[in-house]
Parts: C-alpha cells; structure tokens; sequence
DNA sequence: ACCTTAGTAGACCAACCGGTCAACTATTTT
DNA sequence: AAAATAGTTGACCGGTTGGTCTACTAAGGT
C-alpha cells in the first residue's frame, strides 16, 4: 500500500475550525482546502460532499476529546467535582480561544446543530450521537452523586439530559453576547440544577 | 404620497419564515423573494443588503410578539405562574410549528445569533438587544418572586439571564433532536434554576 | 525495472449567490 | 392633466458555490 497521506486528517480540522469560528454555511469547500493545503481533488478523494466531511470532523473531534473527557468525568473524582472541572475546563478553552480569535465560539455542535439539522440528516445524526454520548458522563456522575446523597436524582438520565440543555444554552448565548461571564459563573446555575443539598461556601 | 405597499412586511415575514425553518445561511434572497412574491429590484427598494433585511425581520417579529408577551407576564398574573404560562405557551406554538413543517423550530434569535454572531454584527446586536427585552421579563417575575418570598434570588438580572439561558439551550437541543419532550418538561427545570421554595405537587 | 495503488493536481462546470440599474407603472397632490 | 413620488420589474453582473473529471505522481511489492 503506497504512499501515506495525513491529508484527511487536515481537511477535518481545517473544517472544524472554520465551522467553528464561523459557521456551516459559510465555511467553504475551497476555504477548507485552502487552510488544509488541499486542492479539490484532494477533497473530493476523501469525502464525498461537504455534508460527509463534516460528519468526519465531528467524529475526529470526538475522538481526539474522549481521553480528556474520560480524565475529567474519572470515577475516582467525587461527581460533583467532576462538573467542576469539566466546567472550568471548558470556561479555560473557550477564554483561550477568545485570545486567539476574539470571540467567544460556544460548542460546534449545537452551532452546526442548530444550523443543520433541519436540512442535512447526515450531520444531524451525527451531533445527536455525539450528544448523546457527552450526556452519558453528565448521567452517570449524576447517579454517583445521588447514590452518595449529595443530589435527589431519580432519574438521572433526564436530569443530565437537561443540564446539558441548560450548559449549552449558557455556551450560546456566550457567543452571541461574546461573554465569557456567563460559562464562568455556571458551576452556581448547574448546584441549582443539579438540586445540591447542602450549601457549602466554595470560597470567599 | 402615492402607492402604498405592504411590500417590506411581506419580505420581512418571508425572510424570517425561512431563516427560522432552515438557516440564515441557506436563505437566499432569491428565496425570500419568490416567498414574498417580490423581485430582486423590489427588495433592493427596500433593504439594502440581506444583512439589513434580517435586523428588520427580527425586529417586526419582536412588535408582533411583543403584546403577547406583556399578556403572559402582566404583574396581575403570579410571578411563578408567569413562567409557567410563558413555557406553555412556547411549547404548544412550536408543538404546533411542528405539525406544519415537521420540526421542532427552536428560538429564532439564538438559531440566527448563533450562526451569525462572528460575522455580522448588526444581526448580532439586534439579537442582543431583542434578547435583553425578553431578558426583562424573567427579570421583573423574578424579582417579584422574590419579594413575596417564593425564591431567593438576590441578583434578579444575573437569575434571569441563567434561566434565559437554560431555556433557550433547551429550545436548541429539542431542535437538534425534533423532540417536544424537553419543551414539556422544562418547567420543573426552571423550578429548579429559580430555587422555588415549597415543593408544591402540580398535579397526578 | 515495473506494476499497482494511494494520493495529488487543477482545469472545468452549471447553478446560484448577493447586488445593481435603468426603465417602467401606479397613485396622490397640485 | 401633469408633475412628483412610491413602488415594481427583470435583465444583467462578476464572483463563488459544491462538485466532476482526467491526467498525473509518489511510493511499496514483486
């Protein structure tokens, strides 16, 4: 088999990046090419059409994320620690990335989501499993939690469910307003959420 | 003043009606056009750019819902049971939306803020400044439930726009999903976010 | 050395994009 | 009735869009 390539690779990020910081819609197959070092053939030998692609950068930005999301949402960290961190984690790439590119970028996923979904199935399927997959450390940190007594949660699905809404609507609306506030004061909105039991002072 | 038209709401309706259903991006002006029953010179009449347009559909969509609005959060009502009136209503408009277009809308403003929020700033301060009128609502129940002792909500404004944010995060993710059952189920998690006091049983 | 195969190159396409413009029509004021 | 104004029309523009296609090249196996 010869010659290897990391091509497909660079297309996907560039992708991701460009949707990103911009949007689906106007994230171009030539503007993907061109910051990937690509020429349209080139794109056109790895993906079909633009929708595929994207379902790939999805897929490839899950991957490279699920070790990261695994350390934070560890089961040796008390659960409630465990959104915390992931929260400050968050709160500290989106501020980064502000630095870099002067605006507050939210989650890729419900942005290209909420742009997609009512036309392209393809990635529509793919933000729903994704989705679905991050709810699953929200869910079971919930469960953890519940069993210690720190939280009421009988149902933890839907409780994780909805504070991931709650989570990304606060990453939205950051955006939109190009305000890290809001991600930065979300752990409180989250114990609200969450139901916390006992109120413990977290500093000050 | 001769010839009168109601050309511009025409476009305005149309422009919205697209861009709520699919996209800002995906709305071509060609398409709101053709829905409006106007040509491209009637629109350049009145708008000057697609950008333009858009400010303005928002804006009109604000005066038509804005009567509404003040209905469902008059201070005659309860605070709590303003909410509670609001999410209900939301809720069957877009169960409704559903019926005809076979999916689940979500809220326009975070759709097209979302999606144009780093490239076009007049759009993105139009939805700000929509946003924080709607904001004031939450903010004045809030307030009100505070006083009569029913939450704790000692910054009211910084309450509000939590709650704001949750909801809307909530009206995304059941566009993602073409799922009502979020939307339903949304009041019991603002109860949460608000810190509602007494546990009062609803109903069953 | 040469064949096979993975990957690259870039010219090319029709359709569509947002936007312009000059000519035209309908209506009200004078 | 004619002038002034508000609104309409549709041909037209250059650039861009997502996508195709054929010719090519770099590398590993034999």
């Amino acid at each position: 088999m010869p010659r290897v390539s990391d091509m497909k690779q660079r297309l996907t990020d560039a992708a991701l990046d460009l949707m990103w910081e911009n949007s689906y819609g106007t994230t171009s197959v030539d503007a993907i090419c061109e910051r990937a070092g690509a020429k349209k053939g080139s794109f056109y030998y790895f993906f079909k059409s633009k929708s595929e692609l994207t379902v790939a950068a999805l897929e490839a930005e899950w991957n490279k994320n699920k070790a990261n999301m695994d350390g934070l949402f560890s089961p040796t960290i008390p659960p409630l620690e465990r959104f915390d961190r992931y929260f400050d984690y968050v709160h500290d790439r989106l501020a980064e990335l502000q630095e870099e590119c002067g605006s507050i970028l939210g989650c890729p996923l419900l942005s290209i989501g909420s742009e997609v979904s009512t036309q392209d199935k393809g990635v529509r399927a793919t933000v729903d499993r994704i989705w679905d997959r991050k709810i699953k450390y929200f869910e079971s940190a919930i469960r953890d939690a519940h069993a210690q007594g720190l939280i009421a949660a009988p149902d933890p699905e839907a409780k994780a469910r909805a504070l991931f809404a709650c989570y990304h609507g606060t990453l939205a609306q950051a955006r939109i307003q190009n305000d890290v506030g809001l991600i930065r004061d979300f752990k409180e909105v989250a114990r609200d959420v969450l139901g916390v039991k006992q109120a413990h002072a977290t500093s000050s």
